[in-house]
DNA sequence: TAACTTTTTGACCATAATGGTCAATAATAT
DNA sequence: ATATTATTGACCATTATGGTCAAAAAGTTA
């Protein structure tokens, strides 16, 4: 179906791809323009129909593109044999930088395309929703070796702190991060950081 | 200038404050749709003219508006004379919750129009961020006692540490009162639970 | 070279939405 | 009953929408 489209160069692809989710990802689907969208992607508004008929189509794949992306470059890689939370938090958050990446709008388009509220769409995503991956939330907290806390910590409370603090520094960088390049990205500099801030709530909270 | 809209009863400029802040919060200037906000208010398209001009005037009122909001209604009500952080930050977010109670869109707003990137109104909303307040961040860790973290604690990172835990319990609380009215709001039970994660951090940074 | 296939274009549709107007109606005050 | 004010919504020119299609450009085969 969408053959056409995936036999082209990897970087028109990905030229149309990005251009696709970042106008989703901003506008949601009724209020995305498929004028803008070739506009970003520097192809004309004929090539786009020829490749995904209609936008709706587009939109469907591109929510499928997406959750086989986050599949196979990010939850797929998270390795649960890691029972230590710091541990384990700080190689997803490597991951998802990477991710960010090379999809800058990849969570965000999802976002949208899961609480879209469109007629047009929502039926499909609805029905989408129901074999989806768990929900990854869960699987960043399985598996955690909870001997290692202190006596007497609420292990639940800590690892929402944990998580949280995480999710601050990782969304500060996230900001800075957005425009520049990877080769621009002192991650060296972003790594001893957080790691930084991993030994403090390490200290906190373990034993 | 907007006189006659100020002289409506209380209810109705709510009304109508309401249904545009969340139309400009959601779209931005370009793509909000002054139908959409009649509609959402419940006023004819007329009226809205008859009392803001234009688009662009309604917009301005908003932004200078939110400003006299958020000073008066939040960081005008922020004590600075409570030098302990954690009494300090428990303060602010009740504030905030309040706020976001009576004027669920205005953060929202205020952040779409500080960031605008649109033509039509980006130059007048210049002009305004430089006589804007202090942006509030930095009035959050305003003459904070910093001898009651413990020695050895890096106070910087721990204040952040502090402020995205604190950030992130509020956003998941926030999710879920969005919707609902002021009296169903259980809030002794958030403060609770607020307290308890105020307790755990006190617990690993103070002495 | 020429014939044929595939990819790509952008002017062009009908349709719908846009910000804004204004004569006319409804509500209120005198 | 008259004058004033508040409010309506059909209407306007303009722009943008998703989608089409004949034709041009590029690529392939001979």
């Amino acid at each position: 179906m969408f053959s056409k489209f995936l036999s082209l160069e990897k970087e028109k692809q990905e030229r149309i791809l990005n251009a696709a989710l970042k106008e989703f990802a901003q506008k949601g689907y009724d209020d995305a323009s498929t004028n803008e969208i070739v506009k970003e992607a520097g192809i004309s508004k004929g090539l786009l129909f020829h490749y995904f008929n209609t936008k709706k189509d587009l939109f469907l794949f591109l929510y499928d593109y997406s959750v086989e992306i986050t599949k196979t470059e990010y939850y797929g890689l998270i390795n649960t044999n890691e029972r230590d939370i710091f541990t384990r938090l700080r190689q997803i958050y490597l991951l998802k930088l990477e991710v960010y990446h090379k999809h800058p709008w990849l969570f965000d388009f999802t976002k949208v395309a899961v609480y879209t509220e469109s007629k047009e769409v929502k039926a499909e995503m609805e029905s989408r929703k129901k074999d989806v991956l768990s929900t990854g939330y869960e699987k960043l907290f399985e598996n955690i070796d909870v001997s290692k806390f202190k006596d007497g910590v609420d292990v639940k409370r800590a690892m929402k702190i944990i998580f949280w603090a995480i999710g601050g520094f990782g969304n500060e960088i996230l900001e800075e991060v957005k425009e520049l390049e990877l080769s621009q990205v002192d991650y060296d500099g972003i790594l001893s950081e957080f790691d930084a801030y991993l030994e403090m709530l390490r200290k906190c909270f373990y034993k």
